[in-house]
This record gives C-alpha cells, sequence and structure tokens, in this order.
DNA sequence: TATTGTGCGTTGCCATAGCAACGAAATAAT
DNA sequence: ATTATTTCGTTGCTATGGCAACGCACAATA
C-alpha cells in the first residue's frame, strides 16, 4: 500500500528482469540523464551494479564504514541520519526513489561515512562500484563519457547550490536572509511577482530561522510596504529597500 | 617585488617555455596530482590551455558572463566577489597561486557566473576548456582519467567541506557551535589536547559569530571547567557536558 | 454537521549574542 | 629600548530573534 514502492513494484527475481526494470527506472535520474533504456542496461552490466531488497530500519550505509559504493533507490524511502559528536541522531535529509546517496563521500574517497543511511520502509536499490564509474571500460560503453559528465554535474550542482545556502546562513540580521531570498526567487523568476516552492515552516527552516519569528519580520515588511504576498505568493514592492 | 609572482615568475614568452613551466608548476596542483611533469605539459595542450597575464584590478571572470573554462592562477592573487542583489560587493574568497576557479560552475555549467574574479595584483594563469576535460581525446592522453578523476575528488571534498560548514551554520547556539567545531578537532586528531588553525578571530569567522562573543563563551566554558586552552592550544577537559 | 488537523499570524517574555569601546599582553618594527 | 601593531580578553548596553502559547481560517475526514 506504500505508493513508494507501487512505482517500481517489489525486486524481480530473475536477473534479467531485474536489469531491464532497474534500467527502465534509472532512465530519470540525474545520474543516467541523457542516456537511454536499453544503453542504460548495457550499462549496468559494465558497472557491474548490484542490487537488493531491504526493509524498514535497515543500514544502507553506517557511520564509520568505508565508502566505496553509490546507492540508488528504487522503491521507498530513506533517511540520511548524522550522529553529532556524542549524542542524538540528527536527520540530514530524507530520500525517495531515484535518489542517490553517498555519491559525495565515494568520490572523495572519504575512509569513514560521517553518516549513515536508515531505512524508512522496504524497497529496493542498487549499489555502484565508484571505481567503475571513473574508469572507462575498453568496449561498447561510450556511454561512461555521459555519466561522468552527469556525475560531474550533479557534485557541481551540489556545490553551487551549498554556496547559497552559506551565502543565506552567513547573513547576520534575518531581515537580510529574508531579502535575500525573495530576490533570488525574484532574479531566477525574472519578475517582481512570484511564488516561491515553501510554505512558511519549510522556508524557515531553509533559512535557519523560526517560523514564528519569519511570519513577524514579513508582517513588518508588508507594514513598511516593502512586500507583500499572500500565502506563497509574494511581490516585491521597494526593491531598494530591501 | 610581490612574493606571490616570484614564486612563479612572469609568463615566458616563448610558447614552449611557457607549457614547460607552467607545467612544472602544475605539478603540485590538485587537479593534475598524481601526473608527472611530462604529462602535464602533453596534457595542457591536449586540453589547447590557454594563458595569459594579468593586471592587477583586471577582471578573470565577470558576473552574468557565460563560464566555460577554468581558471587556474600561476602567480599573483585575486579575489572572488560577489554583489549582492544591487548593492555592495562582498569578497567570497580570495586566490593564490595554483589556485583554481569557477570549476564547479563550469561543471554545472551555468549560464551566467553569479560571481566576479578580479585581480588583485599581477600575475599569470591558464584558461582551460570544460569541454576537453570531460571529453577523453582519441589518442596517448590515458591521464584524462586521472583528470577528471581528479576533478570529480575535487568537487566532492569540496562538497563535503561545505556540508560540515552548513552544519556548524544551522546549530542554534554559540555554544554548540563551539562545541561542535572542538569535537571535530578532537575527533580527526584523535586526542583531546590539539590546537587548532585559527587564531580567535579566524575562528570567529568560520563559525559566523562574533569575535568578542566568542572570547566571552570560551571563557565561560573554561570557568565551569569544559574545557581549557591558551591561544590556540585546546584540551577537552569534560566532553559529556559539552 | 461535527471534528480533527494543518498552516499561518500574533504577542509577551527574555536569553542570546552582536556591537562598541577599552585595556592588557604579546609580537613585530624602528 | 622604545614604539607600533596585532591579538585577545572584558564589559555594559541593547537589538534581535528564539520560544511558547494561543487563536483563527481553511481543508480534510468521518
Amino acid at each position: 500500500m506504500d505508493n513508494n514502492s507501487t512505482s517500481f513494484g517489489d525486486l524481480p527475481k530473475a536477473e534479467n528482469e531485474r536489469l531491464h526494470k532497474a534500467a527502465t527506472a534509472l532512465a530519470g535520474s540525474r545520474l543516467f540523464y541523457g542516456i537511454n533504456d536499453d544503453e542504460i542496461e548495457s550499462l549496468l552490466q559494465c558497472l557491474r551494479a548490484s542490487f537488493g531488497k531491504f526493509q524498514k530500519g535497515q543500514f544502507l550505509l553506517m557511520e564509520g564504514d568505508p565508502v566505496r559504493h553509490i546507492g540508488i533507490l528504487f522503491s521507498g524511502t530513506a533517511e540520511i541520519i548524522k550522529e553529532d559528536a556524542f549524542g542524538r541522531r540528527t536527520i540530514v535529509s530524507t530520500l525517495g526513489p531515484l535518489d542517490m546517496f553517498a555519491e559525495a563521500l565515494v568520490c572523495a574517497e572519504v575512509e569513514e561515512s560521517p553518516v549513515s543511511v536508515v531505512a524508512s520502509s522496504e524497497g529496493w536499490l542498487c549499489f555502484i562500484d565508484y571505481k567503475r564509474i571513473t574508469t572507462s571500460c575498453n568496449s561498447a560503453c561510450g556511454f561512461h563519457t555521459r555519466l561522468i559528465q552527469n556525475m560531474l554535474s550533479i557534485l557541481a550542482n551540489k556545490n553551487v547550490m551549498f554556496n547559497k545556502k552559506v551565502d543565506y546562513l552567513l547573513m547576520k540580521g534575518m531581515r537580510e536572509r529574508i531579502s535575500a531570498y525573495l530576490l533570488d526567487q525574484a532574479k531566477s523568476k525574472k519578475t517582481l511577482t512570484f511564488s516561491i516552492p515553501f510554505n512558511r515552516e519549510e522556508l524557515a527552516d531553509w533559512l535557519a530561522v523560526d517560523r514564528s519569528a519569519l511570519s513577524r519580520e514579513l508582517g513588518k515588511m508588508k507594514g513598511e510596504g516593502i512586500i507583500d504576498y499572500k500565502k506563497n505568493n509574494f511581490s516585491i514592492k521597494d526593491k531598494d529597500r530591501m
């Protein structure tokens, strides 16, 4: 009944069917972007991808373990969990179908994983050996190049995202953070009236501020005639005073 | 007289000399790590690296421009500058010899650079076309693979760094940030007594807190017998109360 | 229709931490 | 030896913003 797992179904028994199903699914992933199903199927063999079912609560990666494989979820969900130096666990992020994990750790060749990945439902996934991605195989796989470009692209985009995030977090005041965020949105949407992909709580999370404090400040800014908003629809009234 | 530029000297006139000098220098860079001088020299040709001198104040990359080339400084210094949506410029970071810039932007294929890079002294550098890095050439350059692995490694390591940084910044209180930082240090140095690579001001910057407030909090923690320190030498006395 | 949940705004309280200003100690320069 | 300069600690003031608690509007479910 889990609607996450219905999209891909269970792990097929026969290996060729498994491959085929995986290839079809992976066509929508960032890592295999621009490569068609058939090509992915041969790539998966070339990469010696391994497949597996997992149960809820199962560790897909354990903190402290060496990281040599990239994981990609086909169905089910998992959580990336960090354990702060002696203390409680915090959820770093959650994973769903087609989400990849450990890719940065693998490429950075970190000896011990700083995080654990724990399944929060049952599902299936595949692991791909990192070395096999970067090492072009001799024969048919001209798509290795594409794969590598995708990998670079993924990592680089993550970098750019992080950069932005850090930008926000380094801002001193809440007003500054809000302004920066809204101006960024306006800039990328190329209009002063736009809607944001967050509700209040999510926005507060993203900017790392308190939700109520965010509400208060937004109210102030509206009162000052700097911005206007209703639900997720914002409009910048006085760009210069932000 | 600039001690940054003395390390590599000026841009040689003859192309072969230029190549040779560049290759020697680049042997110490992360991007060409594990490739020897001769191999780098042929790689540079294969990559069609272009070289150039720059003057103080010159733009090596302009905000808004498309980014297609990675830049590597041989001598001189430069600053990565961000212009916050209508307003003043802030220095994101500074570059010195063998530092690389725009690599994430290039790999992420961003259309418009969000930052400018401005030379803060004279010097010389090279540009490498991104496409040529990811596209293995037919012939001699088996080192392309190594180059790509290095590139992946650089990006991934940056990611891991960013992750840590964001971790710190997401912590609510200053006490928490300090504890996290010190515990991380202790963990990586594998001892409860260690020295940190920052002075107070730099540490305050890194944790994005006020220097005086940092001093105050450190004093408190010392008073409570949780830590002890003198200058950059810290020791964790009571791990459990951090 | 009644009920429960969710998202958002509001408000008072007050701890946290930024700011500014100063002084002491250590280091470098003359 | 004397003078700058840098580095770090200290302290009072105060704005900022986190926290908790509550109420309202709206949607979903029974």
